[in-house]
DNA sequence: CCCTGATTCGC
DNA sequence: GCGAATCAGG
């Protein structure tokens, strides 16, 4: 009913922590939740979730490969791709959703898709066995990151 | 240059 | 309280 349209309902925040802890980016998240990084940072400042200041944790980014410099795919981006066209549960790769575990369980070993829906309380993750040092599983990976892109490479 | 997160600042 | 703009780091 649309009484009101807060920006941070309590599945926002929820989500935001959620995904905050799961070791996601705020780019990933924001896209995840469909709001700005910006909004998810100043959210999580807010809350004083913050883990701390830096500029950024993670050393090198993939840019070291020169070579098949696959970009992390925004989810929203995957979400809008997989819902928005087919009716059809898009298959992937071998992806088993009987594996799927919950945040506790994540391991380095393990895909750590989200299996997230807008309000679910079910909320997990793939659980897959993802290769070293790949976030998420065979499938999820392939739809995690997509080929460079010509106009990017053109682009110069 | 690109990316990232954290803070500042106007609304 | 909210998020864009800005700052700061890699």
């Amino acid at each position: 009913m649309p009484v009101l349209s807060p920006t941070w309902t309590n599945e926002r925040i929820e989500l935001l922590k959620r995904h905050f802890e799961a070791g996601l980016s705020c780019r990933e998240i924001a896209a995840d939740i469909g709001v700005s990084r910006n909004a998810v940072i100043g959210k999580l400042s807010r809350l004083n979730l913050t883990r701390g200041r830096t500029g950024d944790e993670r050393k090198v980014q993939d840019r070291g490969a020169a070579r098949a410099k696959a970009v992390p795919r925004l989810q929203y981006e995957m979400l809008a791709t997989i819902y928005g066209d087919t009716d059809a549960p898009v298959v992937t790769g071998p992806i088993d959703e009987a594996n799927r575990c919950s945040l506790l369980e994540l391991a380095e070993n393990r895909c750590r898709w989200p299996i997230s829906t807008p309000g679910a309380d079910d909320f997990c993750f793939c659980g897959n066995t993802a290769p070293d040092g790949q976030p998420y599983c065979a499938g999820h990976s392939r739809l995690a990151y997509r080929p460079p892109t010509r106009a990017r490479a053109i682009r110069g």
